[in-house]
DNA sequence: AAATCTAACGTTATAATGTAACATTCCTCA
DNA sequence: TGAGGAATGTTACATTATAACGTTAGATTT
């Protein structure tokens, strides 16, 4: 596997349970050395966000809270998400309004979304050559970028036939 | 100007009345020839998309048709956004949920957009290079790609500094 | 340990964005 | 000219997100 690709397509049949387990220990890392707080919420809202590798609604998280504490209200998800987001854990998927565990939380990075319409799934890489190419037009036209969202849609390997 | 950029940036003070004469023209001449009904009120949605350079809310022109009908309801609004898009003369802005004028609508194509965050000016450019880098990647995954969202925030020239 | 401070969370209410479903009107064209 | 479909009107509601303020819990100082 390629390094710049931090989240591949995964294979319908694996272990996801290790995935859970693992981001939740990388976060536990990464809260950690930065000195954030991951408080059982905010794991708990990053748990749910990593139920699959499909991006994940604020309400369907909500939803799921109250499967706990019926009385959760919006804030309490969308505060988590924040948080969760500056922590580089997860990111938003903007074309969906959805959230998606980030594929390598170990250094700040841009990336790239690829998401299939069929199953959802989406895969997140980080090719340079697309940054760079990016920001040498942004030059071009005179523009500081600062921030990019990059969204591709169509059909992962298992949905293509 | 290099033919990749379908809409630059434009200075403060240009004479904006020209851009929407000239896009309402465009559309015109595009939905003849296409079969297309431009009507007055997609004709009028259109204007509004056009006020500016910044990409327009979809509840900032209901609000502006209230002048005419306060009558109006959303769905009229997204009704028109929604042939607006299809017929390629307005594209929304994933990011901002926000709709902005096409910058060339004479011909199908991908785009990518540069939206400044301070005065919300976008620019629309179309790079074969950065979609063809695109799909490349997405070939090396195994994903057929059908569709992109790039979307750059920053500064623009004017705001720089 | 008590006092204090702040970050995190709870709670209520509402804002902002978007759509389903059905009724009506208006064009087109046979 | 009248039948059919496209466009618009209308009502109601679904979905996504945040403001504002109160309360709790953890850390820090004394």
């Amino acid at each position: 596997m390629q390094k710049h690709i931090l989240h591949p397509f995964k294979h319908r049949k694996h272990d996801h349970s290790r995935c859970i387990k693992n981001a939740l220990q990388e976060a536990e890392a990464a809260c950690h050395s930065g000195g954030l707080r991951l408080t059982d919420l905010r794991r708990k809202v990053l748990a749910l966000v990593w139920s699959n590798h499909v991006p994940v609604k604020a309400y369907d998280i909500l939803e799921q809270m109250h499967k706990d504490n019926p009385k959760t209200a919006p804030p309490t998800v969308y505060r988590a998400l924040e948080f969760l987001m500056e922590a580089r854990l997860v990111h938003k998927i903007e074309s969906l309004n959805a959230y998606v565990g980030c594929g390598d939380p170990s250094e700040p990075h841009i990336a790239q979304f690829f998401i299939c319409e069929d199953c959802g799934a989406v895969a997140e890489i980080n090719e340079p050559k697309i940054t760079q190419l990016i920001n040498k037009e942004a030059r071009y036209l005179g523009f500081q970028s600062h921030s990019q969202v990059v969204e591709i849609k169509g059909h992962c390997p298992e949905c293509k036939t």
